[in-house]
DNA sequence: GGACTTCTTTCCACCAGAAAACCAATTCGA
DNA sequence: TCGAATTGGTTTTCTGGTGGAAAGAAGTCC
């Protein structure tokens, strides 16, 4: 009749409603949380609250907790909150080298981790790596959903289109693991991952639009805007690399002078320490150099610092955002630098604008996989039935 | 009892549902369109169609046109149109020596200029000069509303908080101008203004996301995502301004080496073509003598062109659009350097990345003040009311 | 203990949207 | 030339989500 002319399928769950689905992401966003804060933040009458609530406590999915805070006149609260014992949720990241994966409830608390060296980099081999390190996780624990993030292009949560540092093409991985696990897969680019993240337990919690900057073995580069991640086609080809901060710089491999890869990642802050110091050196061992005072090594991250200030102002100023996240596992910047970064991000900010918010994850590479966590958990709920029949758990069923 | 314990105002008309603006929306940005496309369009059936257009033919703000074209089989289909006669509106932009005024239809075609040179940049004489620049535009006319754009920062569409072009601060030019006019009157930053007129009218109305970039006395940045004009409290900052983009090039004001400012401006394309050419050069004389082949105004031009490219480049990147539109005074630059602009913009791209559309408006100042116009109608849309009653206008009442 | 305040639920009317049946206007084919 | 097929649009009827009013609940304050 409308729409309908392509053969649609026949409509498998009723899903939840709209208001339903944002009652529930509320919820787990912001904890423990009155039925008035609610309908203040959703837009929704007290009464809609009630009614939408009732089934979720129905299921089991929401408690009530006894709130002690509010001292004030009249009826106290009785904030809402999700219930986290039993459900658990599988993040993993997944590199050139290898899969670290955390084991977490509905918020991403880690409960616990794993890593496995990837034996080889066909995918039959980091299948049967990814399976062997879920089981590892979940030995205890019945889990939801899994969740699996790469550096790279993913299209539909299923498909690895690209992925540069495995040399995957148009890879259907979330088919090839759901077969082995019998649990849904998602896939997602790394670097939207931890974005979604933060933009339900973390930082972005609190800001409708922000940005996300990681360093690490490359740059990586996310957007958050109006509170939808931005996902478009080029998410997965490193928009943060190679944008020139310093023409003083070092010379990247592509041959940009002093660009973002030549400045900040983990390879050039060793190579550039390397060359002035006369030695290799690791990244970590730069850090602490830096950190004991040796004056060349901090000379280089302090310009690593300039540069990395001078991005963050590049982005806060060309994405439109007043806040930004940064985190990945070369983050350790932050902690001898913070000041060269802070005064080279304002410097290049018109000093009538709104003041930055720097938010900085220091998680490294713990936040990747709590990142791809948290597309599973928003996938499980996006998927959320209500169906009245009091035997069923409340979760998807397959 | 609900989000209204601050007093509200007792809600003085019953506004259109949000389907019924989004109907109006979609047929004044897609023209003559058939219910058919319209319900694929806004997600709605088409009984819901007819019962929300029917009160726009009532009030006789839609048409249904004869459609010729289709030729297939079945009944052909009556696409709906907005009336373009009797509304009109007026677009002004507001420089720091001179406002530009276009009289337009709902659709923001141009039906008549003027321009007034300001005589001070005092409020008072500022809002005599729109007056009458209104009234020359509207002598034959009834104008529904007013826009009016200016670089700065701007609240609520009335207030301009900042205008360092004029030397203003919190000057309330909404008011001052609807109490001389008796007509609606909408303030708003310019290259928000253009990002409006840009996406209902422009090259926006088939992209969700783009960024508009003005070059001319300053460099204007613009964003649109999912459909929303990003307005931040920043955005009449000049945000496109003193991004680095020529190690080499020359400095501006503000002492950054081959900055946007110090590449794009007029100005600083005037001082370098200057400079090289050992005497004063007008804009318009440097881009006749580089069409003409002055290889040093050329080079002058291509330097511009290839900066110009890389900022389309960062800008596409970092704000994750794949499409941009160019516009403002200085665009002349595209008819003779288009190459260098294009090839720089591709170069800063990843050659994996979804193919750039980069769309000119060389509309130049008329752009501006068409912006404006289109802010004054988006505005009027929203307060549009449909009472049954027929003798009413269906336009707002004041 | 009662007045007051605030949170939450119950009840009810309302409205937007959809399904299905129906009407309308054209092309195609015999 | 006239019906069948096809597509576009409308009317009717139904349903589910929504918010307002008022009642109920659970505290504090005097």
């Amino acid at each position: 009749m409308f729409g309908n002319t392509d053969a649609s399928p026949p409509l498998q769950q009723a899903p939840l409603s709209e208001s339903a689905l944002a009652l529930a992401r509320a919820v787990l966003m912001h904890g423990p949380i009155s039925r008035g804060d609610l309908g203040r933040r959703l837009q929704l009458s007290p009464a809609s609250l009630t009614r939408l609530s009732r089934p979720f406590f129905d299921r089991g999915l929401f408690v009530e907790v006894s709130d002690e805070s509010t001292t004030g006149v009249g009826r106290p609260t009785r904030p809402l909150d999700v219930r986290m014992d039993g459900r658990r949720f599988v993040g993993i990241k997944l590199t050139a080298d290898e899969a670290f994966g955390v084991l977490t409830d509905l918020r991403t608390t880690e409960l616990g981790s794993a890593e496995r060296t990837l034996a080889a980099r066909t995918v039959d081999s980091v299948v049967a790596d990814l399976v062997a390190l879920i089981g590892e996780l979940s030995a205890t624990e019945t889990v939801a959903a899994v969740g699996v993030s790469v550096g790279g292009n993913v299209t539909g949560a299923r498909v690895v289109t690209r992925a540069p540092f495995l040399g995957w093409r148009d890879v259907n991985l979330a088919d090839a693991l759901e077969e082995r696990l019998g649990v849904p897969v998602l896939i997602e680019n790394d670097v939207a991952s931890l974005a979604a993240a933060e933009q339900w337990f973390g930082a972005g919690r609190r800001a409708a639009s922000f940005a996300v900057l990681t360093i690490g073995v490359g740059v990586g580069y996310g957007l958050v805007v109006n509170d939808a991640v931005i996902s478009t086609r080029n998410s997965g080809l490193g928009l943060g690399g190679h944008v020139p901060l310093d023409p003083d710089g070092p010379v990247c491999e592509a041959g940009h002078p002093g660009c973002s890869d030549a400045m900040l990642t983990e390879s050039a802050i060793r190579s550039e320490a390397g060359r002035l110091l006369g030695r290799e050196v690791g990244y970590a061992e730069a850090l602490a150099l830096a950190g004991a005072g040796d004056p060349l090594a901090l000379g280089v991250l302090q310009a690593s610092g300039r540069a990395l200030g001078r991005l963050v102002a590049l982005i806060t100023n060309l994405a439109m955002v007043d806040t930004i996240v940064l985190s990945g596992e070369g983050m350790g910047l932050w902690n001898i630098v913070s000041a060269e970064i802070v005064q080279a991000a304002r410097a290049g900010r018109d000093p009538e604008a709104t003041p930055l918010e720097i938010s900085v994850d220091d998680g490294g590479t713990s936040s990747w996989a709590r990142g791809a966590a948290a597309v599973a958990i928003q996938h499980t709920l996006a998927r959320l039935t209500l169906d009245p029949d009091p035997r069923e758990t409340g979760w998807p069923r397959r």
